[in-house]
DNA sequence: CGCCAACTTGATGGCTGTCAAGTCAGGTGG
DNA sequence: CCACCTGACTTGACAGCCATCAAGTTGGCG
């Protein structure tokens, strides 16, 4: 069913694939961890941060039941978490694009609880997680945005709880872009014009709805001038129109 | 719509409301932040933590917008916490009842994001944020349980998208009983009868389903002889059944 | 005793799921 | 370079789950 990854250790410290990153010169530094960092305290935030090598699309970042022992920084692409039943069936419960955090769900157990997939080749800052909490409690500054990081994840996941259990499925997909191209717009990327790095059924995951109703509704969008839709290619061409149909500024994740 | 609150201090410091509360002696710390610290490391938690005078039912802890300043516990009784949309809906995100923190909303903003509302008179311990992030900063034990508490909270989150995005109404239900009885059981009540402290419509609302649609539900596992029901009194007859209907353990909240 | 909120139960309808055919695009191999 | 193949997507027809609307019923409280 689920296809074996390839094996990747998680800490290898081999000099090549140790490759240093500088938090102090990403370009992701305004939207990562180092926030609100002073200059002293970044280079000792550097000295733990390591990159890990390239995932392929379908590569597994962890799996639910691995051992947790890093947080992940997306540096760059594209990865969705999701969740399963015994049954087999799946919950898609994020999509993380570059200077999101994962595997903050493996704190709680030291196992993680749910799969970190990659969409698109992607590549990750992996942040031990016994040296980032000994960091933190040596830097003020560090240890309240990790806290800020957590408290806002389980507000976006309100937000999402929100629009599972009291919207309908066309509100739960104009949020859906509105927030993708909101998000996009805080990277720099075109706000209006995107594309889509998940699947018709991944998205349907996400908002509790079958892929056809997501077919039918991005159509459904297209016929009615909110957006312009070609396979992946999505153009929003009304957002005001989109917020309308959400009646909230659509801030859900 | 909203009624208006009586007028509660946040941090009222006159000698009677500021009662002192021993972390140490209290029959909650098995559940709550005290975990795993020691005696001189409890004693130091002990003198930050104060008890705010009782809450009746209806009240609330805090609202959406209202500045952060401290999580609280649950010492007594039984709170809801939802969130708002523009337009009056209104979804419930979680139940909590002793041990349970609440806040962690309001960390990444300052501002609290939900609204928390007393289900029954009910008694929390407040927990002056940032004297408790100071504290964890010296305490490992107490740094190391917080972020536990937290990465738990995005868990528990990730189990309710499940049962919003991916399950059928009884299936849901069936869930939402099954947790109630365990956590109920974590604090030495009954597994098997307890009371609702929430409506029919609390119910839903967490749930994604409306008043009637839980009534009916009710009414028909009563019927499959899987719980016997009057009004706000539950006892679970067949916990397996129930189990057998949501085709897992049943460890959404 | 009477009122009101909470709850139950029935009838009906609509939104979204299910099933079923297609269509499209990209990648591979001849 | 092109034909084929496959996974992703679209669209239609139909059905079922749950929402909606509408009466009641119950229990708690003033």
């Amino acid at each position: 069913m689920r296809p074996k990854p390839e094996p990747v250790p998680i800490r290898d410290e081999t000099p090549l694939s140790r490759l240093r990153v500088a938090c102090s010169s990403c370009s992701l530094r305004e939207l990562c961890l180092p926030v609100g960092l002073s200059d002293e305290e970044l280079d000792r935030l550097d000295r733990l941060v390591f990159v890990r090598r390239p995932f392929r699309r379908g590569d597994h970042l962890f799996r639910l039941g691995d051992r947790f022992q890093s947080l992940y920084a997306v540096r760059s692409g594209f990865f969705k978490t999701q969740v399963l039943m015994e049954d087999g069936r799946e919950q898609v419960t994020g999509f993380q694009m570059a200077g999101d955090l994962l595997g903050l769900d493996g704190i709680g157990s030291e196992l993680h609880s749910c799969d970190a997939v990659a969409l698109e080749n992607s590549e990750v800052c992996v942040l031990p997680f016994d040296r980032l909490q000994h960091l933190s409690r040596e830097l003020e500054a560090l240890q309240h945005h990790l806290h800020k990081v957590m408290s806002r994840e389980i507000v976006r996941e309100h937000g999402v709880m929100m629009l599972l259990g009291s919207m309908r499925a066309e509100e739960r997909l104009a949020a859906f872009l509105l927030n993708l191209s909101h998000r996009l717009a805080a990277r720099g990327y075109s706000a209006q014009e995107f594309i889509l790095r998940m699947t018709r059924e991944e998205i349907g995951s996400y908002l509790g709805l079958k892929l056809e109703t997501v077919s039918r509704l991005l159509s459904r969008f297209q016929e009615e001038e909110l957006i312009s839709v070609q396979q992946r290619n999505v153009r929003i061409e009304d957002p005001a129109g989109l917020r309308r149909l959400v009646g909230s500024e659509g801030t859900a994740t």
